[in-house]
Order: structure tokens, then C-alpha cells, then sequence
RNA sequence: GCUUCAUUAGCUCAGUUGGUAGAGCAACUGAUUCGUAAUCAGUAGGUCAGCAGUUCAAGUCUGCUAUGAAGCUCCA
């Protein structure tokens, strides 16, 4: 007798082993018909797993990260089985489930094209069609490696002598194809009912750049064909709000063949970006942070002393100045230990928290621009903590707070991370254990959700990032917090505690918004270029309905400006149904419409961005609602 | 940097099997003074990213370079 609990603590019983999929149509009718895989006792199988003892089960559907992992696993097998059947020579890789999709990692000595996709898709809608079993077989390990020597599948060769001795490896099986596999996935391929194949791209075998580049085949799959189509939509959507598409459209910056990866801001662009930095400003004064200002470009012998020579070479671009070499720096943090050391410092003083909005430059990869969010110049808004050991977990916690207060007022999620030592880098073991503990300790005190990325920290210390999202749902690491036991040291900083003695401080390097750049891309993309009011370059726009109108509208525009109002005033002579539509698409919060009757009642008519047309009212009110919106952060804070 | 793909007017895009470029919007000029998402007419605008090659002939085919896109790698 096998007893059987499901989540809602039903128990049944059965006489013999059962399948998964045999209990899924039992519970209910209907109810699981769109079963995909199961959980037994948290462990994600197939539907066709048995289950041969007393076991907790979850049936898991394609709302379950497990039923989605397993429809689109399954569909990755059928991509490859596809690809197999119309070119029998090239070799496979790996094919995994991701997030929104699947893949397929394919070694052919000639080049994929979109052309290609589309047989594949037809291959893939038959064998959808034959509606193939999967099949689970094991063999052992050698025997597993014998077997895949013999198919000429040198990748999976390789996966499977990686693996322990005493292995057993596991195979699936569907019509004449097998792969070596550890599952889970859904019985037939029949249950793939709803696939597409998206894109195509290099990847390098097992994520290493000294390793061949295979051909990657993206896709994504769902068990309804109107969950496709949504999503599909979806991502269409999505691209609409893409930071550089909206940035052209808005005019608020620019990138030229001149200068790839230096964006040049335009006056709207302007106008978002110093009211972030007042924002910031502020901010960082309640918070008790002094700012300074420190040269771009300094000797190279500081960037010896720093380590950024030893770690960063490769990344910075140099200079002569008469016969000396200097860098351009590449961060802000020797020019604010510059400033720290010139003079003697008192534990009393302790922290010393001093922000600066640094311009550097770094020499990224080409291919690794990317509009705002990755760029060669950029402006960190940055600060340097130094403190005393004493005082790292609170600093930490403090600037965790900030960085959460700044991020909720535009409405973002974020991800955390914590990144651990890694291994191109400087410094003792236990300063490195030390560090890491303590921004651990800080991210468990502000209850914060975090994920450990092991030897992803900095040269000098541990971190933990920030991670915002794009429109299509690439995170972007925007705020970050990295502690330093090696700079302190190597520039011999310094302050005079109670004992009278020489002690060294502790330092913090850390950004809230990361950079002005890719902070402006992901706000574009968040609120897909209709700002808040209070970060809008245009707030309102004055619009005369015909030149009767022009004087009073200037009459409001000299108003307005007086009350910093950021105002515009469309005098041209076109109909009023144009400006309209333009002052939409250049999604301007506030319009004034202006005809015979406003000049007439010495009133404004006033149609919102969002809400459409709000009626008339008196001028003075309108203006102290502009104001009340305006300082809405303000009061926010 | 790597793989694949792309680059035609300021912008968004057409351009058949190779036979030396076209639309809409924007700009400019004129008319129109109009009430909540596009008034009408006209004018101007292009070394088809750049350089080389194949050809009687190249926007179209080939190679190289630059830039861009997706992904990989990197991202201190």
C-alpha cells in the first residue's frame, strides 16, 4: 500500500506504484488536464515517473516553474530532435529550459539561417503531430559514454566524462531520437501544443570564450496557443518602450559612428538628467554625504598604487602630457582617497561619507555596447565611505535604506546579489571573510531577499549589487556596495582614534543609481518616455487654437516660468487637433488649450497626457496644482 | 572581442531575375485663422555607410572596414 499526500493534504492510497501522470487524472476531472510535470517530495520528474513508496506530490501545471521547465525542455528536445532529422551531421550541445523559452547549443560546420528556422519549425510541428512518448532509459556511466561515442556526439561525450565514475546517466528517448538528459518532461510531444522559434546567436561551448563558438537556437513554448500569442504580444509591446528607440523619438539623446558608446544628451535629455542629479543632491545632503569633484585624467603611477594598473589595464585609455604618462580614469575612487588623505583625520569624524558624480571612461568590448544601459563614458554617482571597522554594518545598512527609499519613488523592483571573492584579486583571506560576512549581516538586518554570486566581487573587496529591469526583462546593475580593506592600505590611509594612536579606516565604494546613463535608460523604459510630472523636460504645453490666442498664451508662458514651470508654447499656424497630437506625441503631461473663450474668461482649458480633457478653470489654480505636483517628491521624502 | 544578421532622404520604410533611386512623415514656401490625435498645394532633399573587386552595366553579386541589432564572453 502506497499512501500518496497531495498539497492540500488529501491523502490517497494505492495498490501498486502509480505514475504521476495516472494520479493527475485521478485527483480531478478536468482540474489537471493540462498537467505537465510533478513534484515528488520537491523534486521536479515527469509525468511518467512511478511512484513507488509513500510520497508527498504536487501536480505541477505550466503556471509551476516545474511545468514550464518541463514543456519547454521538452521542447528543446524536439528542436534538436528536428534539426538531427533534416541535418543528420551536426552535433549537439546542450538544450535547457530558461526563462522564457528554451535552447538548443548545436555544433554544424555551416551557418544556421532564418531561412533554416523555418524548416526546423515545420520538422518540429510534425513531430509535435506524431506525438512521440519520451521515454526515460539509464545505462552506466561508461556504458552512457560508449553509447554517445558511438551517435558521434562528441558534446555529450564530454558532459558525461565530467561526471563521477559511479554515475548512472539517464537518456530520453522519443521516436528515433535520444538525448542524454536528466529530465524532467512531459509524456508526448503531442503536449507541445504552442512553440515558436525566436532568434538565433553564438554562444560559446560551456560559456567559455577559449571554447568553440556553437550556434545557439532560441525559442519558446507554451501549452495554449492564445499564452503564445499573448506573449508574442507581449514582447512586441515591450520593444516599444526600448530606451533608444524613445530617446530618438523624444530627442533626448543621441549615439554617433563619431564616438561609439559616448552618448551625447540633447536639451530635453538635459533637462531629465540635471533634475536626477538635483535629486540626488539633495538626497545625499540629508544623508549626510559632502561632495567634491576630482580631476578625469591623473599620473599613471596612481593607478599603480591603486591596482587598477595590475587588474584594469585592459579596460582604461591612457595619455601623455609632456613626456609624462597619465590615465583617464576609469573610477572615481583614487581621487577620493586623494582628497581624504590631505590631511589627518579624527575618529571623531568618522564616517566621512563623500559623493561624487564622476565622469569616467572604460574601455568596454564592442559587442558589449548597448544604447544607455552599456556604455565607454558614463557619470557614477558615486561615494566613498571611510569608517571604522566598528561602523561598517550600520554604514552599509544605511546606504541599502537610501538606495530602497530612491528606487521605490520610481516604482522599481529590484534583485540583490552578493558578490564573493574572486579570483584575479588582492588582499588577506580574512579581511576578504570579514568584508563579506559584514555586508551579509547588513543585507539579513534590512530583510532584504539577496542571491550569492560567487567569485564575482571586485579586485578589492566583496559587493553587493542592485539589479533593475529593462523592458524586455535584461536586469542591469545599476546601485552597488563594495567594501575595501586593500585601498586603505595601499594609499595608507589613516585617521587618529581615542588611543592617540594611527588606526586604518575602512572603506565603502558605492553607487545608488550606478550611472546617470543606464539609470536614464531604465527610467525611459520604465515609464516608456511619459515622465512623472516632476521629471518631465516640457510639463506643460501652451496651445493657441488660432493667432487671436498668441498674446495671452505668452502672457501664461512668462507666468509659468516665473513659477519654474518648464513651459512650451506651440505658435505656429496649425489646427488645433496637430498641436494636440504632437504635444501627445511628444507625451507632455499638461496642454492649454487657448481659444476665443479662455482669452475672452481670462481662463484655461486643460487636457491632460492621461486623462484627456479636463475642462476649464482659473489659471491660478491650475498653476498651484502644477506646483503641488511638482514638489511631489519632495514631500515624498 | 566572438557568431549571425543588418545599414537606401532628418525619421519610418519600398526597391522585381544586376539595366545608375521611390513613398509617407518631418523641413522649406504659399494659401488657410480653424476648438481636443494629422488643412491643402508646391519646393527642396540621396556619392544607396565607406573602400576595393566581378561585370558592358552594381542599391542589388564578392571581399575588407566602420557602425548598429540579438546572443555569447566581459563588466573591479
Amino acid at each position: 500500500m502506497i499512501n500518496i499526500t497531495l498539497k492540500d493534504g488529501k491523502v490517497l492510497e494505492f495498490e501498486q506504484p502509480v505514475k504521476v501522470e495516472d494520479v493527475a487524472k485521478q485527483i480531478s476531472m478536468g482540474l489537471y488536464k493540462n498537467a505537465l510535470a510533478g513534484k515528488i517530495n520537491g523534486e521536479v520528474v515527469d509525468l511518467t515517473t512511478e511512484i513507488d513508496k509513500d510520497s508527498n506530490l504536487e501536480i505541477l501545471a505550466f503556471e509551476d516553474e516545474g511545468g514550464k521547465h518541463a514543456l519547454r525542455h521538452t521542447a528543446s528536445h524536439i528542436l534538436a530532435q528536428a534539426v538531427k532529422r533534416l541535418y543528420p551531421e551536426v552535433k549537439l550541445a546542450i538544450g535547457p529550459s530558461i526563462e522564457n523559452g528554451f535552447y538548443y547549443d548545436i555544433d554544424a560546420d555551416f551557418s544556421i539561417t532564418p531561412e533554416m528556422l523555418v524548416d526546423i519549425e515545420k520538422e518540429m510541428d510534425k513531430i509535435v503531430k506524431e506525438n512521440l512518448p519520451l521515454e526515460k532509459f539509464v545505462k552506466p556511466r561508461n556504458e552512457a559514454i560508449e553509447y554517445e561515442k558511438s551517435k558521434n556526439e562528441d558534446y555529450k561525450v564530454e558532459l558525461i566524462e565530467d561526471l563521477p565514475e559511479d554515475e548512472i546517466i539517464s537518456f530520453y528517448k522519443q521516436g528515433e531520437f535520444t538525448d542524454l538528459c536528466a529530465g524532467p518532461h512531459v509524456p508526448t510531444t503531442g503536449k507541445v501544443k504552442a512553440f515558436k522559434l525566436l532568434n538565433l546567436a553564438g554562444a560559446y561551448w560551456r560559456g567559455s570564450e577559449k571554447n568553440k563558438m556553437l550556434q545557439r537556437i532560441y525559442g519558446t513554448a507554451f501549452s495554449k496557443k492564445s499564452d503564445l500569442d499573448e506573449y508574442l504580444k507581449m514582447l512586441e509591446e515591450a520593444k516599444k518602450r526600448d530606451h533608444r528607440k524613445i530617446g530618438k523619438e523624444l530627442e533626448l539623446f543621441s549615439l554617433h559612428e563619431e564616438g561609439p558608446g559616448f552618448p551625447f544628451f540633447h536639451p530635453k535629455g538635459m533637462v531629465i538628467r540635471n533634475i536626477l542629479e538635483d535629486y540626488w543632491r539633495r538626497e545625499h545632503v540629508k544623508a549626510g554625504y559632502k561632495e567634491i569633484k576630482t580631476p578625469i585624467i591623473l599620473n599613471e603611477e596612481l593607478w599603480h598604487q591603486s591596482g587598477h594598473w595590475d587588474h584594469y589595464k585592459e579596460n582604461m585609455y591612457f595619455t601623455k602630457i609632456d613626456e609624462a604618462d597619465y590615465a583617464i580614469k576609469p573610477m572615481n575612487c583614487p581621487g577620493g582617497i586623494l582628497v581624504y588623505k590631505n590631511q589627518m583625520h579624527s575618529y571623531r569624524e568618522l564616517p566621512i561619507r563623500m559623493g561624487e558624480l564622476g565622469l569616467v571612461h572604460r574601455h568596454e568590448a564592442s559587442g558589449a555596447l548597448h544604447g544607455l544601459m552599456r556604455v565607454r563614458s558614463f557619470t557614477q554617482d558615486d561615494a566613498h565611505i571611510f569608517m571604522m571597522p566598528s561602523q561598517i554594518k550600520d554604514e552599509v545598512l544605511g546606504v541599502i535604506k537610501l538606495t530602497d527609499k530612491i528606487y521605490k519613488l520610481f516604482g522599481f523592483e529590484y534583485n540583490v546579489e552578493l558578490s564573493t571573492r574572486p579570483e584575479n584579486s588582492m588582499g588577506r583571506d580574512e579581511d576578504w571573510e570579514h568584508a563579506t560576512e559584514s555586508l551579509r549581516e547588513a543585507l539579513e538586518a534590512a530583510d532584504l531577499p539577496y542571491k550569492i554570486n560567487e567569485g564575482d566581487g571586485a579586485f578589492y573587496g566583496p559587493k553587493i549589487d542592485f539589479h533593475l529591469k529593462d523592458c524586455i526583462g535584461r536586469t542591469w546593475q545599476c546601485g552597488t556596495i563594495q567594501l575595501d580593506f586593500q585601498m586603505p592600505e595601499r594609499f595608507d590611509l589613516t585617521y587618529i582614534a581615542e588611543d592617540g594612536e594611527k588606526h586604518r579606516p575602512v572603506m565603502v565604494h558605492r553607487t545608488v543609481l550606478g550611472s546617470i546613463e543606464r539609470f536614464m535608460g531604465i527610467l525611459i523604459e520604465q515609464y516608456a518616455g511619459a515622465f512623472p510630472v516632476w521629471l518631465a523636460p516640457v510639463q506643460v504645453k501652451l496651445l493657441p487654437v488660432t493667432d487671436r490666442a498668441n498674446e495671452y498664451a505668452k502672457e501664461l508662458q512668462e507666468k509659468l516660468e516665473e513659477s519654474d514651470i518648464r513651459v512650451g508654447l506651440d505658435l505656429r499656424n496649425e489646427k488645433i487637433g496637430y498641436k494636440i497630437r504632437e504635444s501627445q506625441l511628444e507625451k507632455v503631461p499638461y496642454m492649454i488649450i487657448l481659444g476665443d473663450k479662455e482669452v475672452e474668461a481670462r481662463n484655461v482649458a486643460i487636457r491632460s497626457k492621461k486623462d484627456g480633457d479636463l475642462g476649464t478653470m482659473e489659471f491660478d489654480a491650475f498653476l498651484s496644482k502644477m506646483k503641488e505636483e511638482n514638489d511631489k517628491r519632495i514631500s515624498n521624502l
